[in-house]
DNA sequence: TTTAGCACTCTCATAGCGAGAGTGCTAAAA
DNA sequence: TTTTAGCACTCTCGCTATGAGAGTGCTAAA
């Protein structure tokens, strides 16, 4: 697999490139017109034949043109990974709206999402930066109405839990805010595990408080992100692989299943990343209902701190030369900002 | 239009159901042996074509059954309407669902919309309550890092505001919790409107926040709601309606764009409402892109205080009797809850 | 090692055909 | 006047055949 010949990579580029273009298999003949190549259609063959061999390509059925196979995917991705570049008008564009949207998390993740779905035509989703290791900065106690409590707490890196508790008698908004004040200094910066180390506090109403941000802070800690952002669903559904087929449906049925989606994405982060991003190709023999699919993901964000992922689901002969750089470059993005909003610490 | 005699009624009820059913379009002889009526089939003939001239079915192409036409579904959900019940059993189960998830507008909404997905195979959308006229409770201002501050503002109702601000120079939490407690009395319980009537405060930061929080709240007043929940994207996916062509992508548009889904409800709320209910069949003639589905709609929540909206969209034939009666239950399930979170007012 | 030539294969679009379902109309029966 | 039986007619849909087109593999010559 390895033991290409050079003229054997050029003609393999050549024929992803085209299928991912025209989405025909592609022939000897119209590769040798197409590009100019100094050979004839039939040495192209015997090398088409080769690669066929090597399992880079395939054909649907004989005497038909060649498609590539998930092997020759890969080897075209891995080859034009290092080159792939977005070009200095659209870094300006995707950098300019992001400066430009509110600094705020969810209009970034939402932006992320739209970007990336347009830029790739595929179906995107990204999820917000979550804190590795759950560090409590404070914490906030409204009283809403009767007997409903707001409580929001605030982590280290500035991510934001709030839940509405229901509390079994009424308490006023003075006891309240004396019980936060109590908590906040009692917690003063520490870390989730921490927590349970305390010795119980004096009062009644902190106990049952402080079970609570710990029941946050550790849910917190464990799911991937609660925020999942997507965008582009429309786009896939035009393409042929996408034909009503049970397949699509089951496949798109992650992007609804939260816990599906957290699954795949935990999983993800374990396997090899290549220059911070990760191509999935085929589902890997992993994913089952990503046979059909390609998914390209990074993980973003400042590791030890804040992470997310942001990810993009399409057919396995998407556009990668576009849509690598592009997570790529969204990533980055996505990086800094984090970076940016924690420099005050 | 009105003028149907009543075997015309049952015949053109019939034709419906079945269709719906069957998704095929039904003759003359099919009804008469599948319902088991004591006529022939010559004399349903007769009534099919009556229906037909009277613009309530219609044929594919000569020689073929009838199919119901717009005006043929609008008679049957008036027909239908005022019978659909769901059963003891479905009432139960969903009411426990809704009960044993936690007490949380977010929870809720998530609830509903796969509850609504789920019983009429169709797509969902629920907004989530939304003060009709937004009444101060309460603010919070949290320093979380930097120059940085979180704003968490409560509106009477229970609604929830929050937004980052980053100021142009660094304030310690005392400051903060001065300013807004400072806040808190001079807004409390006050409408949007009345806001901009108050003198200025006398504290430069307190102005600042002022207008902040003046803006937010008219933000959230305009808009029916920031958060749209939905669910069911796939079970439609896969019906023959939505096979690919442009004009499903153009539909299924709406769920991703907030703006366009706001401007439906916004203006659907006008329409006429028939027990809390609206029933959209094929646009109504207003909607281009929902010629060829119908949407079920309510409004729950308690007027004047907050409402929220739920819809189901489907193909035009889609299970009506199913539907309607799902979205009236659960709308009347989420206006139960608005009301309590309310009783302590 | 490359290339020309050629027989062969498989898809896909098109046309033709017949079964099946359903209609509308007419004339007889109720 | 209303209902029904009978019948010719229409349109769809699935099946089969057919031929053009694109592409292949192999052989033998350059």
């Amino acid at each position: 697999m390895s033991d290409l010949t050079e003229r054997q990579k050029t003609i393999l580029m050549l024929v992803v490139r085209d299928y991912i273009e025209t989405v025909q298999p592609v022939g000897s003949q119209s590769i040798v017109t197409r590009y100019h190549l100094d050979l004839s259609s039939a040495t192209v063959r015997n090398e088409l034949s080769a690669l066929d061999t090597k399992g880079l390509l395939r054909q649907p059925h004989t005497s038909a043109g060649r498609i590539p196979t998930e092997e020759g995917y890969r080897f075209f991705v891995r080859q034009m990974m290092p080159q792939a570049q977005l070009t200095e008008a659209v870094q300006h564009t995707i950098t300019h709206q992001f400066y430009q949207a509110h600094p705020d998390v969810e209009q970034w993740m939402t932006l992320a999402a739209s970007v990336l779905a347009y830029q790739s035509q595929g179906v995107s989703v990204v999820t917000a930066p979550h804190a590795d290791q759950a560090i409590f900065k404070h914490v906030e106690l409204i009283s809403t109405q009767g007997r409903q409590v707001l409580m929001v707490i605030v982590l280290a890196g500035g991510e934001v839990l709030q839940q509405i508790l229901t509390l079994t008698e009424p308490v006023t908004q003075d006891q309240l805010s004396q019980s936060a004040a109590r908590l906040n200094d009692l917690l003063n910066s520490l870390k989730v595990d921490a927590i349970s180390a305390l010795p119980t506090p004096s009062e009644k109403i902190d106990q049952d408080f402080l079970t609570m941000i710990e029941q946050d802070m550790n849910r917190a800690t464990d799911s991937v992100s609660d925020n999942i952002y997507t965008d582009g669903l429309t786009n896939v559904l035009s393409e042929p692989e996408f034909a009503d087929s049970d397949d699509a449906r089951r496949t798109l049925r992650l992007f609804e299943e939260p816990s599906t989606l957290q699954d795949l994405l935990a999983r993800t982060s374990a396997g090899s990343m290549v220059g911070g991003l990760q191509v999935l190709i085929g589902g890997e023999g992993r994913w089952e209902e990503l046979r059909q699919y390609s998914m390209v993901l990074a993980r973003y964000g400042v590791p030890g701190l804040a992470t997310g992922m942001l990810a993009v689901l399409g057919p396995m002969r998407m556009s990668y030369a576009k849509t690598i750089p592009t997570v790529r470059f969204v990533a980055g993005l996505l990086s800094d900002l984090v970076n940016e909003s924690n420099v005050g610490e």
